[in-house]
Order: C-alpha cells, then sequence, then structure tokens
DNA sequence: CTTCAACGTGGTAACGATTCCAGACCGCCA
DNA sequence: TGGCGGTCTGGAATCGTTACCACGTTGAAG
C-alpha cells in the first residue's frame, strides 16, 4: 500500500494538509463518495465507508471548516462578545453560555471588546465575516447589535439592553433588585446614601439608578446634591471618586456600589480610611462576588444569576436561529442576600473597637 | 441607481448575503477590479477604487472570511484553550493572550474544555479544522498538543507541560515559589505542614509539590503520612477531604493550598470550623486571588503573573508563527506576598478571641 | 426476456475570494 | 510610424468541500 502523493506547495509557506482528495485516492474512490462515505449524508456502500474512514485515520485528514462553512453558507459557531473577562460576572455568563452552546455542538468566537465601542464594532465584523450562525453580546451601544442584524443574523443581547423589538434580550431586573437594595437600606433608617454607579448610560446603570430612586421616592427621601455618582470603569477615577466621597465631612452614612468593580473598591478604600463597616458605614453592592462571603462582616448585596443568564441567552439563541419571530426580552430576578454589612442607623460607634 | 440585484436562495433557508461581485457590479467593474481596489493589492486606478469603496460601504458588504481563508489557506486566528474560564487564573492568561493578539491582528477562537481531556482533543479537531495559524493551551494531556504539533501547527503550552521540546512552553517557576513557601512555614516553626493539592499528574500540581517537598528534605523534616493530599477539581470532593484533615485531632499546624479553588475551600471550612488563622492555623496558597487581600488577615501567597503569562504566551506564538526553530520554555517567577495568615507556632491562642 | 426500482458511484458545478496572466490603452521616444 | 514601458482591467483558474445529476449495476417482478 503505497502513501497517497502529497502535493508540495513549492514556494507557498504553507504546509499542505491533508484534504479530500488525498483520503478518495488513498481508498481508491471518488471525492464525492469519500465526501458521502465520511458525513455518512447520501448513499455509500458499507465495505467502501470503513474503507474510507480507515485511509482517513491513517492520514490523520481534518476536514477543512472553511471550505466546508462556504459551501454551506452557514457555520456552527457563533460569536460571543464581552466587556471583560476578568471580571467574573462576565466570565460567568461566558461559560453559562458555553455549556449550552457546546451541547448543542456550536463552536464559540469569544471576543473580549474592553467596553470599547470601536472593538465592538470590530468584532461585529469579524463575526460577520465569519458568517456565525448567531451573535450574543453585552452591547456598549446600539451600532454593533443593529449592524449585525440588519445581515439576517440573530443577536441576543446579554445584561445591557440598547435594541429593544429588534433582538432578543436577556437582562437581570435592575430596578427592581436596586430598589429592594435601597428599601433595605430605608427601612434600616438610613437618609443619606450614595449610589456609586458606572456609566448612567449604560441600561445596567441607568436601572439601578431608577431602582435606587423609586426606593428613595416612595420614602419621601429627596434625592440630595450626593445621591449618586457616576465614575465610569477606570479603576483610578474610582478610587478618586470614592476617596472623595468617603473623606468628606459630612459623609454618607450608607453607599450602595453599583457593580463589583466598583464595590471592591469602596470597600478597600473604607477599609484604608479605617471606616469600619457597618458601624461607620454602611454598605451594599450589586453583584454577588466570592470576597464579599468572606470578609468580615460580609456584605449585602444582590446577587446576578451570572451563568444562568449566560445560559438562557445561549438557548434562546438557539431557538432563534432555528426559526425567527418576534423579539423577546427575558428578564431574571436577582436574589437579595443579607449579610452583616448593613446596619440600623444609630447604632453606630457601640461596638468596640478591634483595631484602630 | 438602481441596487444590484440580491441572489434569492430561492428554497435554501440562507439568507443571500452581499458578495464581492454584488459590488464589483454595483460599481460596474469586474470580481478581480473590486477584489484589488478593495484589498489594496495590484493595481487599481484611484476613480475606480473610491467609486469600489463606496460600492461596498452603501451593500454593506463583509468579505467572507470563510472564502478568503479557503483561498489564502491560512486564517488570521489561533486557538486559545483553557481549562476553567470562571477560575481568574485562566480569565487573566485568556485577557492577556487576547491583548497581544488582537493587537496584532489576530481573531481568537476561544474553548474552554472545563479541564477534560476528551473536550480537549474535541477543541484540538475544532482548531485543525478551522486552519488557525496557531494554538495557546493549558492542557491537560499530551494528546492534543501532539496531534496539533504533528500537523505542522505552532502549539505554545500554557501554565502546565506536557510537551517539552516538541514546543514552546510559557510556565510559572512553580518549584521555586512552592519552596519559598514551605521555607516561610518552616522558618515560623512549623513541622506538620499539609500540602493540598489539585491533580499530581499535572504539571503545576507536581512541581509545587516537589518544591514543598525540597524545602522539608534541606530543613531535615520528613514528610509524614499526612504531608500531602490530593483531591481533584471537584468542590464537594475538596470540601470533603479538607473537613477531614482540619477535623483531625492532630491536625496540620500549617497548610499549603496549591491553588486558589483549594484555597477558598480551605478558608472557608476553617473559618467554619471556627479556626483562627494565623492563631489555630497557619495557611499559605499558591496564586493570588482578589480575596486573600481583602480577608483579615490577609493570606500569604506567591502571586502568578497570569497577565504576563498569556501575553508572554501570545508573543512567543506570534514569533513562532513567523519562523519555526527551537522550542523555548520560558518560566516566569512568583512575587512571596506575605501577609497576616501566617504565624510563629507557639504563639497559639495569645491573641483574644472576637467570636466564637 | 424485458422493465423497473433501488442501490452505488463518479463527474461537475458551485460556494466567494484572490491571483496570475494576457491584453488593452496611454503617452513617449527614436 | 513603430515600438516600448507603464498603467489598468477582465478572464480564468484555484482553494476544499458538498450536492445535484446522470449513469451503471443488480435483483426481482411482470
Amino acid at each position: 500500500m503505497t502513501h497517497a502523493k502529497r502535493r508540495t506547495t513549492a514556494g507557498s509557506d504553507v504546509p499542505a494538509r491533508i484534504t479530500l482528495a488525498d483520503v478518495a485516492a488513498y481508498a481508491g474512490v471518488s471525492r464525492s463518495t469519500a465526501s458521502r462515505a465520511l458525513t455518512g449524508r447520501g448513499y455509500a456502500a458499507p465495505e467502501v465507508k470503513s474503507r474510507v474512514d480507515a485511509a482517513a485515520e491513517e492520514l490523520g485528514y481534518v476536514p477543512d471548516a472553511n471550505a466546508r462553512s462556504l459551501k454551506a453558507r452557514r457555520t456552527p459557531t457563533v460569536g460571543l462578545l464581552v466587556s471583560d473577562l476578568r471580571n467574573p460576572f462576565y466570565a460567568e455568563v461566558a461559560a453559562g453560555a458555553g455549556g449550552v452552546l457546546r451541547a448543542q455542538g456550536y463552536t464559540i468566537l469569544l471576543v473580549d471588546d474592553a467596553g470599547s465601542e470601536l472593538e465592538e464594532m470590530d468584532a461585529a465584523r469579524t463575526f460577520l465575516a465569519m458568517r456565525v450562525a448567531g451573535v450574543l453580546l453585552t452591547p456598549v451601544s446600539a451600532a454593533a447589535t443593529q449592524f449585525i442584524v440588519r445581515q439576517g443574523v440573530p443577536v441576543v443581547e446579554i445584561d445591557r439592553q440598547y435594541c429593544r423589538g429588534e433582538c432578543d434580550a436577556v437582562l437581570v431586573d435592575n430596578v427592581t433588585a436596586a430598589r429592594d437594595l435601597t428599601r433595605h437600606l430605608i427601612k434600616l433608617g438610613h437618609r443619606r446614601i450614595t449610589l456609586i454607579a458606572d456609566e448612567l448610560g449604560w441600561t445596567t446603570g441607568a436601572g439601578r439608578a431608577k431602582g435606587y430612586l423609586q426606593a428613595l421616592a416612595e420614602a419621601d427621601r429627596p434625592a440630595g446634591d450626593d445621591a449618586v455618582v457616576s465614575c465610569g470603569f477606570d479603576p483610578e477615577r474610582i478610587e478618586k471618586e470614592v476617596t472623595e466621597l468617603l473623606s468628606k465631612r459630612r459623609r454618607p452614612t450608607a453607599v450602595f456600589a453599583a457593580n463589583n468593580l466598583v464595590a471592591e473598591i469602596v470597600w478597600r478604600q473604607a477599609t484604608r480610611l479605617g471606616l469600619r463597616i457597618p458601624d461607620d458605614l454602611s454598605f451594599v453592592a450589586f453583584d454577588d462576588s466570592p470576597w464579599m462571603s468572606m470578609v468580615q462582616p460580609g456584605i449585602t448585596t444582590v446577587g446576578q444569576p451570572s451563568v444562568e443568564v449566560g445560559a438562557r441567552a445561549a438557548r434562546q439563541l438557539v431557538n432563534r436561529m432555528g426559526k425567527p419571530g418576534r423579539p423577546r426580552t427575558i428578564r431574571l430576578d436577582c436574589p437579595l442576600i443579607e449579610r452583616g454589612s448593613t446596619a440600623r442607623l444609630g447604632r453606630r460607634r457601640a461596638s468596640s473597637r478591634t483595631s484602630s
């Protein structure tokens, strides 16, 4: 048995790979037959099939996905675009979506756009160029989503929503959760509560601010000057704003961090400034993180079902790729997790000091 | 100006996308010319070029990456395979690699194999099918790497090494770091130190165990029965083993957690069992995590330069894709970060209790 | 013995982009 | 005027795979 002659792409710097033609020649059949034998679509005599399979195995044949996709005009790939993989929230969303999609036989093209609209648009272009079957994204603007939807590719927005009515979305109920968290503080007697948000232009930030303001309004508490601070995503800037806020003579009695990044900085700065939680400052955060249940006292928070968000989005996308239809918005609840970082106002300075 | 007629793929369920032929027709030139105008390779009169560009823009043309890759027999894509995106270490490696690769114009095909050899092999096949230009992976076995290398695709192993001599690798110096950490405990007078590792078959676990044993040996401490516990990656199993270890009458005076997952469980269990750190138990961990600097006391640890590991691996891969050569192994140092979780043996039960 | 269906097989034309090649057209110089 | 080099363009082949179609071959039914 002689080996099929390998084309040597002289002059080219790309090493020749085994192709279907090689396998076919090796097995002594035509390309069509080899294709039918390997894919199982169409007739192929059992004896031939096993011979072709053996040839493929022996030669280490790996079908070219590019050629296949080109022919089929579709790919078993979906694009997944998140803002920051290092943030556990996005990592879990990705993991949740990945599990579902892998089980369905899809490959994931994952891009981290670092929260930049430019990169987001770039990723959208890449996805379209790859002819992905669908896209999941945590949008930073409406542009990318619209661009993709217009090309007829289904999109599911995750966590934030910019294109209501144009595509599906899987979100958490930011308004309700933020209202619950704020009510909790109000019930404990707090009046000066500051919300430190990232970006009020994002639908998450806006929703959380809305819930927060609703809770204040229904309790007849006016939202003062220092009610809401918006400080972006740059850690240094956040740190500066937080330090400033906590160093004020009339600082708030409670702080509401709108995401886990802000929360970590608030916590570190409060600790650094010697503020005791909850004695000197009550503290709540949106989005539970591992450390929030490890520090002493634990942080009162609403937990986002991040893995579930990713999984639901993936399932929704799979359905949508099957059959188009009216866009749906799915909203998941965030359970309130009460820990030790919140205390009744007035019990301040009551407990013993353990450190300066 | 009439729109170019769109092919309606009657019967097919794949919506027709704008193709180069459409753009060419719209601009009134041939496909060849349109291609030259858009890619900038070869002659194209300025007037023609701008007309073609305008046509592409107007029609929303997105070149088909599959067709392009098929023709070019190469893709501007690299495969990135990690074991668990939810683990901050891998997330940071991915982020580090992503930054470098994106800057170099590569697209990343990211797969999370959940630490399974089967999934790893599956991912390898996918990468080869996609004709990726190179692969970065945190290997779980030698099989996938060898399979890919044999097809002539460059691979860089990250964090663990199974194919020394066959491909590049970027690792951290596990042996030295683990030895440092163990020496630190020994210097504080500890004798019964247990290492809780994940998988001793993995090169990371093996290296850390080796460094740990070296430190014991050089101090003439015999490694007792309960010296090393290997407990896999299943959180429940780890929890069970840890609880058992910490509940023993003659439990170790110090515990060395070999990774951040184990560390978190050790910490939670120690706290649950009412063990005070460092009074009742000294505790060190491999791989710094955010919470380790937030809990009180902070955890003494060696920090892995995870982002840098990813970035270095990416750079090495880019070089290797440029020109083959002898495989290189790059080893990065892990700095020892001393915090409060380690104390001199004998000072036990000296401090006041703050909680039962 | 013909006819017909079912089974197997190979040829060929796509899929969309790129690239070589031949050739058209221009101006310029001898 | 003929030739020549430079600029620019379209035709055609190609990448690897699949799908359609047409053509054997076989066995059984009429």
